[in-house]
RNA sequence: GGCCCCAUCGUCUAGUCAGGUCCAGGACACCAGGUUUUCAUCCUGGUAACGCGGGUUCGAAUCCCGCUGGGGUCACCA
């Protein structure tokens, strides 16, 4: 355990230390899925380590699990969130270790860990020790409830409650021997009484006076650190030399400095990057997927809950309590049932409405960093990739101000990115998709039918997961397929019913293709138009109607060749009848 | 409420540090045309912003002050 923050002189590497050394660290804590907010952040410090390493530095990416709140945190969350940054590409240098695409992810190279903070206690337990011995630090044997009562008195008086310090009022030497005895206790830190200046990379100087300092806890009765203890020895043990982090974080910092000075470490930089909000200046929040829940299921008159798994009771106080929610699963069945769409927060939510993680990540970068660089055309330099970012992200290029996220540009750069993908790169991750969030998808299509239909779905998709509503023709019974009536008039019926008559000849013409793919039913069309004299909008449109119900499909060879030449002339013969049933009805 | 941060088109932003080249540039969205057998893609064009009020200055989106607005934070959560 000793010599941990002497790492650099023992072993990596063995020429530096310098100026050059760069490393940052994503501390999530696991209580829940990997946060979009979070993603950006990881994102964002893992470009920053890079960027060191590509100007020839020594640049490290750790990872490190907060897992000091005993009763919120579990280890499944944790997996989730190592699976999220592996899917999206942001690997760490140091930390859990993780199998992905054949690759490990993480490791001790620099022997600094463990990365779970529930593993490090007898370090924070060390520091803690050397706090009090120093009088930096003090025990304080206060019940919450005492301190919650003080608490209220504070703020019914409308002054900002601040602990008394009344634990410095039993001498010190009965302080330690009750301390020693094992009397239920926490340890705060002596704040000083001068102010503090962080020296922020993005905002600038920020000092915060003495008077807003408060004695803070650095360790829960039940033991374990705070975050703020835990955070600055980790950091200071770790060797973490810049930390970028969201700007809740700014108000916490002269605390952590404090501490930092008590121990006698360096500081680290600071970033402190803005927040993300809602298109509606709602803070993003976990609860949206409840609440969007929540608002349909009132909507739809609900009363008793309509999927397994989930007992009434349960659902009606879920129903009736605005800060409950239901586990993923259940609330995805749910919202399928209603049929809304949940927007989505977390990375495993994007990542299941079909977005890809080069997408996600270019918008995230975006979302508050800016390349400032031009195109050759003179526009912004908006697109870019992971490349791009290690080589060029900084701190000059992150704004000041809060940004919301915009669902519609995000979906744009996704668009772009699938529309870059060459069809097989766009069928291999189709299929991929749709193995884990659609498998009737993969079911229905092979992997070869639908290398033959990414050509069509591609440029009509802006996410993966609108592939299915492309082809969805494919899906319906020939005998089940429900003509759009204005389509269809428009289409067949117009005028002098022209469009009736040549769906009519060309199911004659039909039988006669031999080899039913795109390319020979396209010419084909072509041909019968010829002999016919008419456009193609004759012929085509009546078709489509009559084979996918509405006036819209891709190439009308394609969508043909899926349906399949059996179900083509059957699905004309219906809507052919359809049409002359209508026809007869309005004469 | 105290303290702290922030403020350019509907949204994300460039320009602000080194005031004039900005009657403010780009992207997404939107609108209008065009290409296309439908849709989508693609191409062309367009609408649209310096929150308000005071200063400083020959000149301010840019500097200063105030106001307003948004956000963060005030846990034995992180």
């Amino acid at each position: 355990m000793q010599g941990r923050s002497d790492w650099r002189l023992k072993s990596w590497p063995m020429s530096t230390p310098n100026d050059q050394t760069v490393i940052t660290r994503f501390a999530p804590s696991p209580t829940g899925h990997l946060h979009i907010g979070g993603a950006r952040t990881a994102l964002l410090c893992w470009a920053y380590a890079q960027h060191a390493q590509n100007e020839g530095g020594n640049g490290r990416f750790l990872l490190r699990i907060e897992d000091t709140d005993q009763t919120r945190s579990s280890e499944s969350s944790t997996q989730g969130i190592l699976k999220d940054l592996a899917w999206l590409g942001i690997d760490w240098a140091d930390g859990p270790s993780v199998e992905h695409d054949g690759k490990t992810i993480g490791g001790d190279d620099r022997a600094v860990g463990p990365y779970y903070q529930s593993q490090r206690l007898d370090l924070y337990n060390e520091h803690i020790n050397k706090l009090i011995e120093s009088d930096h630090a003090y025990p304080a044997f206060e019940t919450p409830e005492e301190l919650e009562a003080k608490r209220k008195v504070a703020i019914e008086a409308k002054t900002g409650y601040k602990y008394d310090r009344a634990a410095l009022e039993i001498p010190r030497e009965e302080r330690m021997q009750r301390l020693a005895a094992g009397e239920p206790h926490v340890v705060r830190l002596k704040m000083p009484d001068s102010p503090i200046t962080v020296h922020d990379q993005i905002l600038g100087d920020v000092t915060v006076g003495p008077d807003e300092f408060d004695d803070f806890i650095i360790r829960k009765r039940d033991g374990f650190p705070t975050y703020h203890l835990a955070v600055v020895v980790d950091d200071a043990l770790m060797g973490v030399t810049h930390v970028l982090r969201g700007q809740e974080h700014l108000i916490n910092t002269p605390r952590h400095i404090a501490i930092q000075r008590a121990l006698g470490f360096d500081s680290p930089t600071y970033a402190h990057m803005p927040l993300i909000f809602n298109p509606d200046g709602s803070k993003m929040s976990k609860r949206d997927k409840d609440k969007t829940a929540k608002k349909a299921v009132k909507e739809a008159k609900l009363e008793s809950s309509p999927i397994d798994g989930l007992s009434d009771a349960d659902f009606a106080k879920w129903l009736k309590d605005k800060t409950r929610q239901l586990p993923s699963d259940q609330l995805i069945a749910l919202a399928n049932h209603l049929d809304v769409h949940l927007p989505e927060i977390d990375v495993e939510d994007f990542r299941r409405a079909g977005y890809l993680p080069e997408a996600l990540n270019n918008y995230l970068a975006l979302l508050g960093w800016n390349p400032k660089a031009k195109n050759e055309d003179g526009t912004d330099v908006e697109r870019f990739d992971m490349g791009y970012l290690a080589s060029h992200y900084g701190f000059e290029g992150m704004g000041k101000g809060q940004a919301k996220f915009d669902r519609v540009k995000l979906l744009s750069f996704n668009a772009d990115t699938i529309a870059e993908l060459s069809d097989d790169a766009f069928a291999t991750r189709w299929r991929e998709w749709a193995a884990s969030y659609d498998p009737a998808l993969c079911e229905k299509f092979s992997a070869e039918d639908m290398r033959l239909l990414a050509p069509a779905v591609k440029t009509r998709c802006k996410t993966l997961a609108d592939g299915r509503s492309v082809i969805g023709f494919a899906f319906i019974d020939d005998d089940a397929i429900e003509f759009d009536g204005k389509a269809l008039h428009k289409a067949l019926l117009k005028g002098d019913a022209k469009g009736l008559e040549m769906l009519k000849l060309y199911r004659v013409f039909l039988d006669s293709i031999e080899s039913f793919t795109p390319e020979v039913i396209e010419q084909g069309v072509k041909d019968f138009c010829e002999q016919h004299e008419v456009g193609m909008g004759k012929v085509a449109q009546p078709i489509r109607v009559a084979v996918t119900g509405g006036p819209v499909s891709p190439p009308l060879g394609q969508t043909l060749a899926i349906i399949g030449k059996d179900a083509v002339g059957a699905r004309i013969d219906r809507c052919v009848a359809e049409a002359e049933h209508t026809l007869a009805a309005k004469q």
